[in-house]
DNA sequence: CACCTAATTAGATATTTATCTAATTTCGGT
DNA sequence: ACCGAAATTAGATAAATATCTAATTAGGTG
Protein backbone atom coordinates (compact mmCIF):
# COMPACT_ATOMS: atom_id res chain seq x y z
CA UNK A 1 0.00 0.00 0.00
CA UNK A 2 0.85 3.22 -1.04
CA UNK A 3 0.61 5.11 2.55
CA UNK A 4 2.78 2.44 4.23
CA UNK A 5 5.14 2.76 2.15
CA UNK A 6 5.35 6.52 2.87
CA UNK A 7 5.38 5.58 6.76
CA UNK A 8 7.86 3.34 6.32
CA UNK A 9 10.07 6.05 4.45
CA UNK A 10 9.44 8.63 7.45
CA UNK A 11 10.39 6.50 10.20
CA UNK A 12 13.38 5.57 8.87
CA UNK A 13 14.60 9.15 8.40
CA UNK A 14 13.24 10.18 11.62
CA UNK A 15 16.01 8.85 13.62
CA UNK A 16 19.07 11.01 14.71
CA UNK A 17 21.48 8.91 13.72
CA UNK A 18 20.09 8.07 10.34
CA UNK A 19 19.26 11.55 9.19
CA UNK A 20 23.07 12.77 10.85
CA UNK A 21 24.28 9.87 8.41
CA UNK A 22 22.55 10.96 5.62
CA UNK A 23 23.47 14.57 5.72
CA UNK A 24 27.14 13.45 5.62
CA UNK A 25 26.39 11.49 2.62
CA UNK A 26 25.12 14.04 1.30
CA UNK A 27 28.45 15.44 1.05
CA UNK A 28 30.40 12.77 -0.63
CA UNK A 29 30.29 8.42 -0.47
CA UNK A 30 31.81 7.22 2.92
CA UNK A 31 32.19 3.67 4.07
CA UNK A 32 31.10 2.03 7.35
CA UNK A 33 34.01 2.51 9.63
CA UNK A 34 34.38 6.21 8.66
CA UNK A 35 30.65 7.08 9.28
CA UNK A 36 31.36 5.29 12.93
CA UNK A 37 34.26 7.03 13.41
CA UNK A 38 32.70 10.74 12.79
CA UNK A 39 29.42 9.96 14.91
CA UNK A 40 31.29 8.23 17.77
CA UNK A 41 29.40 5.13 17.21
CA UNK A 42 30.47 1.13 16.87
CA UNK A 43 30.29 -0.38 13.37
CA UNK A 44 27.46 -2.42 14.30
CA UNK A 45 25.34 0.14 14.85
CA UNK A 46 26.42 1.90 11.53
CA UNK A 47 25.51 -1.89 9.83
CA UNK A 48 21.82 -1.51 12.05
CA UNK A 49 21.36 1.76 10.28
CA UNK A 50 22.77 1.25 6.89
CA UNK A 51 20.31 -1.23 6.82
CA UNK A 52 17.31 0.30 7.47
CA UNK A 53 18.42 3.30 4.81
CA UNK A 54 18.98 0.39 2.34
CA UNK A 55 15.64 -1.01 3.15
CA UNK A 56 14.05 2.40 1.69
CA UNK A 57 16.62 2.41 -0.74
CA UNK A 58 17.72 6.20 0.81
CA UNK A 59 21.64 4.73 0.13
CA UNK A 60 23.16 2.40 -2.33
CA UNK A 61 26.79 1.39 -2.22
CA UNK A 62 29.17 0.27 -4.50
CA UNK A 63 32.18 -2.32 -3.11
CA UNK A 64 35.81 -1.45 -3.50
CA UNK A 65 37.93 -4.47 -2.41
CA UNK A 66 36.47 -5.34 1.15
CA UNK A 67 35.44 -1.42 2.05
CA UNK A 68 32.06 -0.55 1.25
CA UNK A 69 31.35 2.16 -0.07
CA UNK A 70 27.84 4.40 0.73
CA UNK A 71 26.46 7.11 -1.82
CA UNK A 72 23.27 8.96 -0.88
CA UNK A 73 20.02 7.76 -2.97
CA UNK A 74 19.46 11.47 -4.03
CA UNK A 75 16.03 10.39 -6.40
CA UNK A 76 14.46 8.38 -4.02
CA UNK A 77 14.10 10.42 -1.51
CA UNK A 78 13.37 13.33 -3.10
CA UNK A 79 10.42 11.26 -4.60
CA UNK A 80 9.18 10.39 -1.55
CA UNK A 81 9.73 14.31 -0.47
CA UNK A 82 7.12 14.81 -3.65
CA UNK A 83 4.87 12.70 -2.41
CA UNK A 84 4.28 14.47 0.67
CA UNK A 85 4.29 17.65 -1.16
CA UNK A 86 1.56 15.84 -2.88
CA UNK A 87 -0.19 15.49 0.07
CA UNK A 88 -0.07 18.65 1.81
CA UNK A 89 -1.42 20.21 -1.33
CA UNK A 90 -5.10 20.03 -1.19
CA UNK A 91 -6.25 21.01 -4.38
CA UNK A 92 -5.83 18.65 -7.79
CA UNK A 93 -3.97 19.99 -10.44
CA UNK A 94 -5.51 19.06 -13.71
CA UNK A 95 -3.53 19.52 -17.03
CA UNK A 96 -3.57 19.36 -20.46
CA UNK A 97 -2.28 16.27 -21.33
CA UNK A 98 -3.06 15.95 -24.98
CA UNK A 99 0.40 17.38 -25.95
CA UNK A 100 1.53 15.64 -23.71
CA UNK A 101 0.72 12.26 -24.94
CA UNK A 102 1.75 13.08 -28.93
CA UNK A 103 5.45 13.55 -27.55
CA UNK A 104 5.20 10.48 -25.79
CA UNK A 105 3.55 8.22 -28.88
CA UNK A 106 6.42 9.84 -31.31
CA UNK A 107 8.84 8.91 -28.61
CA UNK A 108 7.57 5.33 -28.32
CA UNK A 109 7.70 4.68 -31.90
CA UNK A 110 11.21 5.76 -32.58
CA UNK A 111 12.65 3.47 -29.98
CA UNK A 112 10.58 0.81 -30.78
CA UNK A 113 10.39 -1.64 -33.31
CA UNK A 114 6.96 -2.57 -35.03
CA UNK A 115 7.14 -5.88 -33.70
CA UNK A 116 7.94 -4.68 -30.41
CA UNK A 117 11.05 -4.72 -29.28
CA UNK A 118 13.46 -2.01 -27.80
CA UNK A 119 15.88 -0.97 -30.14
CA UNK A 120 18.38 0.72 -27.38
CA UNK A 121 17.94 3.01 -23.68
CA UNK A 122 17.83 6.18 -24.88
CA UNK A 123 20.52 8.47 -23.33
CA UNK A 124 17.76 11.62 -22.89
CA UNK A 125 16.53 11.17 -19.48
CA UNK A 126 13.19 12.01 -20.68
CA UNK A 127 12.99 9.74 -23.31
CA UNK A 128 14.35 7.29 -21.44
CA UNK A 129 11.37 7.64 -18.66
CA UNK A 130 8.90 7.25 -21.48
CA UNK A 131 10.26 4.11 -22.88
CA UNK A 132 10.65 2.35 -19.22
CA UNK A 133 7.00 3.45 -18.65
CA UNK A 134 6.06 2.27 -21.82
CA UNK A 135 7.84 -1.80 -20.62
CA UNK A 136 5.81 -1.16 -17.37
CA UNK A 137 2.67 -1.08 -18.88
CA UNK A 138 2.70 -5.15 -19.31
CA UNK A 139 2.94 -5.58 -15.44
CA UNK A 140 0.68 -5.98 -13.31
CA UNK A 141 -0.45 -3.81 -10.28
CA UNK A 142 -0.14 -5.39 -6.66
CA UNK A 143 1.42 -8.20 -8.24
CA UNK A 144 5.12 -9.64 -6.56
CA UNK A 145 7.70 -10.84 -9.30
CA UNK A 146 10.21 -13.34 -8.82
CA UNK A 147 13.65 -11.52 -9.76
CA UNK A 148 13.79 -14.25 -12.60
CA UNK A 149 9.99 -13.62 -13.75
CA UNK A 150 10.96 -10.20 -14.07
CA UNK A 151 14.37 -10.97 -16.27
CA UNK A 152 11.94 -12.73 -18.74
CA UNK A 153 9.41 -10.10 -18.97
CA UNK A 154 12.13 -7.41 -19.79
CA UNK A 155 13.68 -9.65 -22.33
CA UNK A 156 10.49 -9.77 -24.39
CA UNK A 157 11.78 -6.03 -25.09
CA UNK A 158 15.64 -6.17 -24.67
CA UNK A 159 18.25 -8.37 -24.11
CA UNK A 160 19.65 -6.36 -21.46
CA UNK A 161 17.14 -7.00 -18.64
CA UNK A 162 19.75 -6.52 -15.61
CA UNK A 163 19.94 -2.57 -16.47
CA UNK A 164 16.40 -2.12 -17.63
CA UNK A 165 15.50 -3.37 -14.21
CA UNK A 166 18.04 -1.19 -12.58
CA UNK A 167 16.62 2.03 -13.96
CA UNK A 168 12.60 0.67 -12.86
CA UNK A 169 14.32 0.22 -9.49
CA UNK A 170 16.40 3.71 -9.92
CA UNK A 171 13.87 5.97 -10.89
CA UNK A 172 10.78 4.47 -7.88
CA UNK A 173 9.09 2.74 -10.87
CA UNK A 174 9.54 -0.59 -8.40
CA UNK A 175 10.81 -1.50 -5.65
CA UNK A 176 12.29 -4.74 -4.38
CA UNK A 177 12.48 -6.70 -1.05
CA UNK A 178 14.22 -9.82 -0.60
CA UNK A 179 14.43 -10.53 -4.39
CA UNK A 180 10.69 -9.75 -5.00
CA UNK A 181 9.51 -6.94 -7.41
CA UNK A 182 6.20 -4.98 -7.11
CA UNK A 183 5.00 -2.27 -9.18
CA UNK A 184 5.41 1.21 -7.10
CA UNK A 185 1.92 2.90 -7.00
CA UNK A 186 2.42 5.86 -9.58
CA UNK A 187 2.04 8.70 -7.69
CA UNK A 188 5.84 7.93 -6.20
CA UNK A 189 7.02 7.21 -10.08
CA UNK A 190 9.66 9.43 -11.42
CA UNK A 191 7.70 12.28 -13.31
CA UNK A 192 8.83 13.79 -16.00
CA UNK A 193 9.34 17.55 -16.08
CA UNK B 1 19.55 22.72 15.86
CA UNK B 2 18.21 21.98 12.42
CA UNK B 3 18.93 18.66 12.11
CA UNK B 4 16.55 18.24 15.65
CA UNK B 5 13.67 19.67 13.91
CA UNK B 6 13.77 17.62 11.01
CA UNK B 7 14.22 14.49 13.41
CA UNK B 8 11.06 15.02 15.32
CA UNK B 9 8.95 16.34 12.27
CA UNK B 10 9.98 13.03 10.78
CA UNK B 11 9.83 10.48 13.27
CA UNK B 12 5.99 12.52 14.21
CA UNK B 13 5.20 11.34 10.32
CA UNK B 14 6.70 8.37 10.58
CA UNK B 15 3.54 6.84 11.99
CA UNK B 16 0.79 4.68 10.52
CA UNK B 17 -1.79 6.69 12.34
CA UNK B 18 -0.93 9.80 11.75
CA UNK B 19 -0.31 9.94 8.63
CA UNK B 20 -3.44 8.26 7.61
CA UNK B 21 -4.94 11.63 10.02
CA UNK B 22 -2.79 13.89 7.47
CA UNK B 23 -4.35 12.42 4.68
CA UNK B 24 -8.01 12.20 6.05
CA UNK B 25 -7.48 15.76 6.68
CA UNK B 26 -5.49 16.70 3.28
CA UNK B 27 -9.27 16.09 2.14
CA UNK B 28 -10.90 18.86 5.04
CA UNK B 29 -11.25 19.67 7.96
CA UNK B 30 -12.26 17.01 10.41
CA UNK B 31 -13.37 16.80 14.14
CA UNK B 32 -11.64 14.39 16.81
CA UNK B 33 -14.84 12.33 17.60
CA UNK B 34 -14.73 12.23 13.81
CA UNK B 35 -11.31 11.00 13.23
CA UNK B 36 -11.72 8.31 15.76
CA UNK B 37 -14.78 7.08 14.36
CA UNK B 38 -13.40 6.46 10.64
CA UNK B 39 -10.19 4.71 12.59
CA UNK B 40 -11.78 2.85 14.92
CA UNK B 41 -9.93 4.56 18.04
CA UNK B 42 -10.45 6.07 20.79
CA UNK B 43 -10.75 9.82 21.01
CA UNK B 44 -7.54 9.92 23.82
CA UNK B 45 -5.25 8.36 21.65
CA UNK B 46 -6.43 10.42 18.37
CA UNK B 47 -5.83 13.02 21.16
CA UNK B 48 -2.22 11.91 21.77
CA UNK B 49 -1.58 11.60 18.08
CA UNK B 50 -2.94 15.50 17.03
CA UNK B 51 -1.00 16.66 19.88
CA UNK B 52 2.31 15.11 18.11
CA UNK B 53 1.16 16.75 15.23
CA UNK B 54 0.72 20.21 16.30
CA UNK B 55 4.02 20.24 18.23
CA UNK B 56 5.67 20.23 14.60
CA UNK B 57 3.15 22.46 13.76
CA UNK B 58 1.76 19.72 10.95
CA UNK B 59 -1.88 20.97 11.81
CA UNK B 60 -4.04 23.48 13.09
CA UNK B 61 -7.44 24.18 15.03
CA UNK B 62 -10.02 25.97 14.94
CA UNK B 63 -12.78 25.47 17.85
CA UNK B 64 -16.52 25.86 16.82
CA UNK B 65 -18.41 25.45 20.38
CA UNK B 66 -16.78 22.66 22.11
CA UNK B 67 -15.78 20.72 19.37
CA UNK B 68 -12.77 21.61 17.44
CA UNK B 69 -12.14 21.18 13.98
CA UNK B 70 -8.59 20.18 12.80
CA UNK B 71 -6.50 21.37 9.51
CA UNK B 72 -3.43 20.19 7.88
CA UNK B 73 -0.95 23.01 7.61
CA UNK B 74 0.21 22.95 3.96
CA UNK B 75 2.51 25.08 3.83
CA UNK B 76 4.55 23.68 7.32
CA UNK B 77 4.35 20.28 5.34
CA UNK B 78 5.92 21.53 2.27
CA UNK B 79 8.62 23.20 3.78
CA UNK B 80 10.06 20.29 5.55
CA UNK B 81 9.63 18.47 2.39
CA UNK B 82 11.85 20.85 0.45
CA UNK B 83 14.84 20.60 3.31
CA UNK B 84 14.52 16.73 2.57
CA UNK B 85 14.62 17.75 -1.01
CA UNK B 86 17.90 19.82 -0.28
CA UNK B 87 19.32 17.44 1.62
CA UNK B 88 19.00 14.89 -1.76
CA UNK B 89 20.32 17.60 -3.74
CA UNK B 90 24.00 17.54 -3.51
CA UNK B 91 24.64 20.10 -5.73
CA UNK B 92 24.71 23.43 -4.81
CA UNK B 93 23.26 26.04 -6.67
CA UNK B 94 24.60 29.72 -6.63
CA UNK B 95 21.51 32.28 -7.85
CA UNK B 96 22.99 35.75 -9.00
CA UNK B 97 21.30 37.70 -6.01
CA UNK B 98 22.06 41.36 -6.86
CA UNK B 99 18.82 41.84 -8.76
CA UNK B 100 16.60 40.33 -5.67
CA UNK B 101 18.35 42.63 -3.45
CA UNK B 102 17.22 45.83 -5.67
CA UNK B 103 13.76 44.75 -5.52
CA UNK B 104 13.36 43.88 -1.99
CA UNK B 105 15.37 47.20 -0.70
CA UNK B 106 12.79 48.90 -2.92
CA UNK B 107 9.78 47.17 -0.78
CA UNK B 108 10.87 48.30 2.12
CA UNK B 109 11.21 51.61 1.51
CA UNK B 110 7.96 51.19 0.41
CA UNK B 111 6.37 49.80 3.41
CA UNK B 112 8.24 51.14 5.86
CA UNK B 113 8.34 54.66 7.26
CA UNK B 114 12.00 56.83 7.83
CA UNK B 115 11.39 55.87 11.38
CA UNK B 116 11.26 52.20 10.87
CA UNK B 117 7.54 51.48 11.40
CA UNK B 118 5.81 49.26 9.62
CA UNK B 119 3.24 51.27 7.59
CA UNK B 120 0.65 48.29 6.92
CA UNK B 121 1.38 44.88 6.44
CA UNK B 122 1.47 43.93 2.39
CA UNK B 123 -1.30 41.76 0.83
CA UNK B 124 0.60 40.62 -1.76
CA UNK B 125 2.57 37.17 -0.43
CA UNK B 126 5.82 38.07 -2.23
CA UNK B 127 5.77 41.38 -0.75
CA UNK B 128 4.51 40.51 2.65
CA UNK B 129 7.26 37.77 3.37
CA UNK B 130 10.15 40.54 2.53
CA UNK B 131 8.63 43.03 5.19
CA UNK B 132 8.56 40.12 7.54
CA UNK B 133 12.12 39.18 6.86
CA UNK B 134 13.26 42.58 6.94
CA UNK B 135 11.30 42.87 10.86
CA UNK B 136 13.48 39.39 11.22
CA UNK B 137 16.68 40.39 11.45
CA UNK B 138 16.40 42.15 14.87
CA UNK B 139 15.77 38.61 16.50
CA UNK B 140 19.10 36.59 17.67
CA UNK B 141 19.16 33.25 16.15
CA UNK B 142 19.35 30.51 18.57
CA UNK B 143 17.80 32.72 21.58
CA UNK B 144 14.23 31.60 23.20
CA UNK B 145 11.82 34.52 23.06
CA UNK B 146 8.93 34.69 25.82
CA UNK B 147 5.69 35.31 23.90
CA UNK B 148 5.37 38.50 25.45
CA UNK B 149 8.94 39.58 25.10
CA UNK B 150 8.13 38.73 21.24
CA UNK B 151 5.12 40.99 20.98
CA UNK B 152 7.16 43.37 22.74
CA UNK B 153 9.77 43.37 20.10
CA UNK B 154 6.86 43.53 17.13
CA UNK B 155 5.44 46.38 18.29
CA UNK B 156 8.18 48.42 17.91
CA UNK B 157 7.17 48.14 14.02
CA UNK B 158 3.53 47.47 14.02
CA UNK B 159 0.42 47.30 16.58
CA UNK B 160 -0.73 44.03 15.48
CA UNK B 161 1.78 42.11 17.01
CA UNK B 162 -0.71 38.91 17.14
CA UNK B 163 -0.81 38.79 12.90
CA UNK B 164 2.64 39.35 12.36
CA UNK B 165 3.39 36.61 15.34
CA UNK B 166 1.04 34.32 13.60
CA UNK B 167 3.00 35.07 10.17
CA UNK B 168 6.16 34.10 11.52
CA UNK B 169 4.96 30.79 12.26
CA UNK B 170 3.13 30.21 9.37
CA UNK B 171 5.75 30.94 7.09
CA UNK B 172 8.29 28.85 9.03
CA UNK B 173 10.11 31.86 9.91
CA UNK B 174 10.19 30.76 13.86
CA UNK B 175 8.94 28.01 15.90
CA UNK B 176 7.10 27.97 19.03
CA UNK B 177 7.08 25.31 21.79
CA UNK B 178 5.38 25.80 25.21
CA UNK B 179 4.71 29.31 24.52
CA UNK B 180 8.69 30.08 24.03
CA UNK B 181 9.90 30.80 20.14
CA UNK B 182 12.75 30.98 18.30
CA UNK B 183 13.83 31.62 15.11
CA UNK B 184 14.14 28.75 12.73
CA UNK B 185 17.53 28.01 10.35
CA UNK B 186 17.48 29.89 7.11
CA UNK B 187 16.88 26.77 5.17
CA UNK B 188 13.55 26.21 6.53
CA UNK B 189 12.17 29.15 5.84
CA UNK B 190 9.81 29.92 3.27
CA UNK B 191 11.29 30.89 0.22
CA UNK B 192 10.23 33.53 -2.35
CA UNK B 193 9.66 32.23 -5.87
C1' DC C 1 47.99 -20.40 4.13
C1' DA C 2 47.95 -17.03 7.91
C1' DC C 3 46.63 -12.58 8.99
C1' DC C 4 44.40 -8.05 8.86
C1' DT C 5 40.72 -5.04 8.31
C1' DA C 6 35.78 -4.10 7.19
C1' DA C 7 31.26 -5.56 7.70
C1' DT C 8 27.65 -8.24 9.56
C1' DT C 9 25.08 -11.09 12.88
C1' DA C 10 23.39 -12.48 17.46
C1' DG C 11 21.88 -11.53 21.78
C1' DA C 12 21.07 -8.40 25.77
C1' DT C 13 19.50 -4.08 27.75
C1' DA C 14 17.22 0.16 28.25
C1' DT C 15 14.36 3.64 26.29
C1' DT C 16 10.54 5.15 23.72
C1' DT C 17 5.86 5.13 22.58
C1' DA C 18 1.04 3.68 20.75
C1' DT C 19 -2.94 2.41 22.77
C1' DC C 20 -6.40 1.60 26.20
C1' DT C 21 -9.50 2.71 30.42
C1' DA C 22 -10.94 5.90 33.75
C1' DA C 23 -11.05 10.40 35.53
C1' DT C 24 -11.17 15.35 34.60
C1' DT C 25 -11.92 19.63 32.05
C1' DT C 26 -14.33 22.71 28.76
C1' DC C 27 -18.13 24.73 26.67
C1' DG C 28 -22.87 25.48 25.14
C1' DG C 29 -27.77 24.91 25.93
C1' DT C 30 -31.83 24.19 28.81
C1' DA D 1 -26.46 26.67 37.85
C1' DC D 2 -26.69 21.89 36.01
C1' DC D 3 -26.24 18.41 32.07
C1' DG D 4 -24.27 16.36 28.02
C1' DA D 5 -20.98 16.06 24.42
C1' DA D 6 -16.13 16.83 23.07
C1' DA D 7 -11.50 16.98 24.42
C1' DT D 8 -7.73 16.25 27.42
C1' DT D 9 -5.00 14.15 31.14
C1' DA D 10 -3.14 10.37 33.96
C1' DG D 11 -1.56 5.97 34.47
C1' DA D 12 -0.75 1.23 32.87
C1' DT D 13 0.75 -2.12 29.48
C1' DA D 14 2.80 -4.06 25.56
C1' DA D 15 5.53 -3.59 21.50
C1' DA D 16 9.33 -1.56 18.96
C1' DT D 17 14.05 -0.31 18.63
C1' DA D 18 18.82 2.07 19.28
C1' DT D 19 22.87 0.75 21.08
C1' DC D 20 26.44 -2.10 22.93
C1' DT D 21 29.69 -6.35 23.27
C1' DA D 22 31.24 -10.50 21.39
C1' DA D 23 31.37 -13.68 17.79
C1' DT D 24 31.37 -14.51 12.83
C1' DT D 25 31.87 -13.77 7.83
C1' DA D 26 34.24 -11.67 3.62
C1' DG D 27 37.92 -10.07 0.93
C1' DG D 28 42.91 -8.91 0.21
C1' DT D 29 47.68 -9.30 0.73
C1' DG D 30 52.30 -10.93 2.36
Amino acid sequence: MQLNRLVIFYKTIGDPTRLRIMKMLSEGPLHGQAIAGKLGLTPATITHHLKRLREVNAVYERRDGNTIYFYLNGSVIKHYAKSLINLAEQDEVKKDMTDVMAERQKVIENFFTTDGRLKNIPAQRKKKLIVLEHMLKGLQKGKKYEEKELNEYIKKFHDDYATIRREFIINNYMYRENGIYELNPEEMWTKIE
